[in-house]
DNA sequence: TTGAAAGCGCTACCAG
DNA sequence: CTGGTAGCGCTTTCAA
């Protein structure tokens, strides 16, 4: 039975902590070479039922599992997917990840996931996280394109998620344009005029579309279009910390935020200082959160779930050796009418 | 400078796909050996300046990035936790994600998340995923204890998150049988009698607790306690669902729900019944979730994502060899009262 | 069908 | 300080 070892070898093992059960314990407990353990892990019909049987039971009987590492660097692949986001709070990226890892699991991939929090080594993190995956998808302005660049480079697909397009990335993005001009256009027939736009279009892509959409909607309507957006955060409190600021320069007819959160933070603020909303002031946000509805927030639904599914297919096509042209898909967004955008709209609830 | 090479191994490269950049290529670059550019990688002092330097300039030009299959095989080691969920979905854990993220990046530890979705292949994904880690956090009831058990003896570290406790598991939870008494005590006060619990108590560790805690707090008070829970999954629609049911049979003063979703599809369910909430019917739910704001409803507030830190705080503590009695941490939790509960409560929003 | 052995890329021990 | 080399655990030729 005990056989096959020590032969060439010249065995000395290190003192290890907790010698795991490797594919070599269970050959020379089956009787067989490490070869075909490995081919019967593997389901190869070039074993013997008879010594698979064996194989079989002496994994059984060892309760060993094959490691990933020893697989993987064998292999040459990680079977695994990386995404990446600035933050992983809000209830807005919770939902990408989610679609994402679903079709990742679904195609017996893990999912590993970091955010970058503006952190200074924000690039080291991500490159090492490249290094740790057979394809990234990266979500919006978390590390600098030369990363990113570097990434591609090196070899690793990369699926950017709500960002500017880069050479040789596939990538998956949310229609703004049309909705921003959507909700310009219901506002406008609500009788709205002045209008300001919260949210920095430095800060994202999103915001950049969003606010060019904005800004051409109103001028294509010939109503006076706003020099400067307000800049802000995506958070509750960036919304909040506006609300002064603006009831001290006179109050617009309608405040178009980049995001929900925003929106509902300023509305919040706003009625602290005793200003309704809509009454006084009408407010839009971005996202459909679940706040949104329960807060009668007027806004615009984005497939997040599905934006995150797509990045991962797409990686999945990648990794498979598709070598086509750079994708781009964009997906439809819709605008949802609730109270906070003006008098007239019936809808109460979602 | 060529020199050290096929000396013993008597090379045969495999046609690689995009043979990546090796150390021995940075070794021949440099004119070192490959211990010494794996020293310098690794930052030791045992190497001279000047031969640093060469390295250093080998790497830079052959963009080499050491991978982190071969250094993870070699240290034995992922220098990664996994984290399983029932589902991602939901504002609920995607905070617990975070702190746990943040905890483990910080500590220089990539994350592996999964969410079970209740398939039949959990247990193993799970135990895969357990192969791919150094410790691994598990919420709530995503797979049977046999399989956790199976992690735990193979030597992987594992901390339980609201969960029961499992031999030789750290675990960390919320407190729910305080918090559920603090509820109907002040439900009580309010001069609400009649109680029912939405949510299954088969379903979480957490809802049976508050499932008890309510019980225990109204037999207390000598009041009339509900034989059952009405079961219920997590969701909005499952609170929605029971509304019919719960109007036919004739509604209880207030509805103490397992968690805020519940409560918010009650919520709207009953008002589309024409039934007002808290007028007619008063209603209370769990987690303080964002839209629990928006919607003025009752809640208890649970510190996710210090549930989320703690966890990965435990396994790092676990990894760097710590031996001693498993740890069961209990995060305290804080009553948030608003509007849906009752008449009298003052506090509107926040 | 099976086995022997050469790697996958890196770390760390042992000699110098 | 530096180099040689034995592994880490698994897959996959190449031969038998």
């Amino acid at each position: 039975m005990d056989s096959a070892e020590q032969k060439s070898t010249g065995q000395r093992r290190r003192t290890s902590a907790r010698a795991s059960v490797t594919i070599r314990d269970v050959a020379r407990h089956a009787g067989v070479s490490v070869a075909t353990v490995s081919r019967a892990l593997r389901g190869s019909d070039l074993v013997h039922p008879a010594t698979r049987e064996r194989v079989d039971a002496a994994i059984e009987e060892l309760r060993f599992t094959p490691s990933q590492l020893g697989r993987s660097l064998a292999e040459r692949r990680h079977a695994a997917n990386g995404i990446v986001f600035p933050d992983l709070s809000g209830p807005f990226y919770a939902e990408v990840v989610l679609g994402y890892e679903e079709v990742a699991a679904t195609l017996g991939r893990s999912v590993l996931i970091l955010s970058t929090h503006n952190r200074e080594s924000a690039g080291d993190m991500v490159l090492d996280l490249a290094g740790r995956v057979d394809g990234l998808a990266v979500f919006g302005r978390t590390v600098h394109d030369d990363v990113v660049a570097e990434i591609v480079q090196r070899g690793v697909p990369v699926v950017l998620m709500a960002r500017t397009e880069i050479e040789g990335a596939d990538s998956v993005r949310t229609e703004n344009v049309v909705a921003a001009t959507s909700v310009v256009d219901h506002l406008l027939a609500d009788g709205h005029r002045r209008m300001a736009f919260l949210g920095d279009p430095v800060d994202s892509t999103d915001v950049a579309e969003r606010w060019a959409g904005f800004r051409g909607a109103l001028a294509q309507a010939g109503v006076d279009v706003p020099e400067r957006a307000i800049p802000a955060g995506f958070k509750e409190d960036d919304g909040a910390r506006v609300a002064a600021a603006l009831i001290a320069d006179g109050l617009p007819d309608v405040v178009v935020c980049a995001n929900d959160e925003l929106a509902l933070g300023l509305t919040v603020a706003l009625a602290e200082e005793g200003i309704e909303v809509p009454g006084e002031v009408a407010v839009t946000g971005w996202d459909d959160v679940m706040a949104a509805r329960y807060a009668g927030l007027t806004t615009v639904r984005q497939p997040m779930r599905e934006m995150g599914a797509r990045a991962a297919q797409m990686l999945d096509a990648r990794i498979s050796g598709d070598r086509s042209e750079p994708r781009h898909d964009v997906l439809t967004t819709q605008l949802v009418v609730r109270r906070s955008c003006g008098p007239h709209s019936k809808e109460a609830h979602r």
